[in-house]
DNA sequence: GGCGCTACCGTGAACGTTCACGGTCGGGCG
DNA sequence: CGCCCGACCGTGAACGTTCACGGTAGCGCC
């Protein structure tokens, strides 16, 4: 268990670079072959020797070439993964999902974050090359990213231009519709969408809540904040509550934000939800963790990642069209009306 | 731009599998290295043999091997990351702040959950084959798992047990004594800590902590938790706040937990800080969101992640020692006094 | 002694790409 | 006309691994 004092790797007359498996074959005097069957437990290999093999290779520091290795085998399933920012809880929430549903199919997950990393485009470009399809958020450059990514397939997750290719959709169907409901019968004459200045405002998301307000009557101020952070909703929320007449309900992006609302209303001294009521949409565990509870518009991850999954395995077996009404899934929202509203 | 009618990949005489250079090249009516030249805009090349050959790569969706190439190339360098549940925010902190260290130095993540996977083995074996390098939470069967990973480097975060090679470790160092200090000042008297039930207890954390009150003459109980959760957090405190005494301080192993404990009291009418004080572990973003808010003993992901991918980093190229006092950092907790306690 | 069988091990070939070099062809120049 | 040069393109070789097959030795059996 000592690791073999005085042995550096490539100890032999190598200057750099890994040891190879001629290196361990030569090591142990044998051929490349019986160091495969060695490594690999194959059998057709006496004991003595598989012995004498793995203590060079052992001693060479030796590993198989992922490439070499791949070339042969046809290659592992390997997908990319990516997400807005993984400081918003939603998006690990999703690629915990993502990561399970993988697994469960034999395949690994390679995370890329578009806003934590400098240059996107480098990231989004390497991703194409290490992986064999690709899932995620691509916001408003889906075209420019998915035309970078070349032919690997890809699964854009709740877009919000024009599909392109193979989508899973978001859609806030009748839960939404049942939310606006309730505020109403609750009392609630004005109230405000806080939404997330993406690069197309308003977002899907205020755009159909404003829907549903209108239907029945009532209009709907939309206000935009710069980033979908709870500092910034709660920023915002600061200056709503000033306004006159006051909103009494604040229905915010996202979770996060919406958690912010919640922070400036305690803040203030504003009761939730007795003065002003306020809802999130995402879903997150932690939203039952505040005081109070938040309600909120959940989507079901595990669902989401299993279709986009399932698309993308299918597009890369040749099943599924790269585009079209059969490379489209849809997830509906579901109302977790909680304490907030 | 409208995808090209009536071609499916391999259109040809191919049955399956993708196509590749000399499938291309066949269809231009050039050899591989025109290929080569036109894909990867190199010079040597007319702009109508160019033109040529890249409508023929787009007809036979074909897309360059990532093993070929990076086994000539010497491949683009990955890092695994494992991580212990993606559901607990402290996660994906963590693999958002290595995220950002990896791709400053050109590196893609793989990601890794160990608590989320099913056969945890399998995983960590595929993300040996896959990566350069591992960085990760290990927990109580690390030997086990490097020795699963062959010879790829390592590097442990935060390891519970002896260090079998390079290791970032965190140091609650004079951050605990401070806290202690604080708590004592404010007149606590029946300390708990809520211990993550692991394979080893009481947890170094938990450990760390009753070391610094019995210093100051003070007898802590320690409260295992079999899952360290917000729910199973609060839980526990339901117990223990019908105790006699009543604790009048709550040392969770984490931020996640120590939510859960604010959430019970904020259920039992419980004060806090006025009756109870409550302490977290992680320095959570989202603990400043909460009523009150979490005084934690913060660590600094970023600083971890710097460590731990400089280590990976020097592992892979040669320069650090695989183990030894050379191939471990230490990175200090921070005390983060809010007002929760 | 010849035969076949088993256990063990080695040798071409292939995977898909890029590098280094060699070839061809047209044209300018003395 | 002979020479050289630049622009363009093709051909072996190499990367590291595994598969399919071929070899050799030992041994039992007729």
């Amino acid at each position: 268990m000592a690791g073999p004092a005085g042995l550096t790797p490539g100890d032999a007359g190598d200057p750099a670079g890994r040891a190879t498996i001629l290196d361990v074959a030569a090591a142990a005097g044998v051929s490349r072959q019986t160091v495969t069957r060695a490594m690999n437990g194959m059998e057709g290999i006496s004991a003595a020797t598989k012995k004498r093999v793995l203590a060079a290779a052992e001693a060479l520091a030796y590993r198989p070439s992922r490439f070499g290795r791949g070339l042969v085998l046809g290659g592992e399933q390997q997908l990319g993964l990516i997400v807005d920012d993984l400081r918003n809880p939603y998006s690990p929430a999703l690629a915990a999902a993502v990561v399970r549903a993988a697994a469960g199919r034999g395949w690994n997950v390679m995370l890329a974050d578009i806003a934590l990393t400098g240059d996107a485009d480098r990231m989004v470009e390497a991703l194409g090359v290490q992986t064999d399809a690709v899932v995620g958020y691509f916001g408003k450059r889906a075209p420019e990213w998915i035309a970078l990514l070349g032919s690997v397939p890809v699964v854009e997750l709740d877009p919000s231009g024009p599909v392109t290719g193979a989508a899973v959709h978001l859609d806030p169907g009748d839960a939404v519709e049942r939310l606006v409901e309730h505020l109403l019968a609750a009392g609630v004459r004005h109230p405000v969408v806080l939404d997330a200045a993406g690069p197309d405002l308003p977002s899907r998301r205020a755009t159909r809540m404003r829907a549903a307000f209108a239907d029945r009557g009532l209009h709907v101020a939309v206000e935009p904040v710069a980033e979908p952070t709870a500092e910034r909703a709660a920023a915002a929320t600061e200056r709503l509550l000033r306004q006159d007449p006051r909103p009494d309900a604040v229905l915010a992006f996202n979770d996060v934000m919406a958690l912010g609302v919640l922070a400036a209303c305690r803040r203030a001294g504003v009761d939730v939800p007795g003065e002003v009521r306020v809802v999130g949409v995402d879903g997150l565990p932690l939203g039952a963790l505040v005081a109070p509870a938040l309600t909120t518009l959940e989507v079901d991850v595990d669902e989401v990642a299993r279709q986009a999954l399932d698309l993308a395995v299918g597009m890369v077996a040749g099943r599924t069209p790269r585009s079209g009404a059969d490379a489209e899934r849809t997830v509906r929202h579901r109302l977790l009306l909680r304490e907030s509203a």
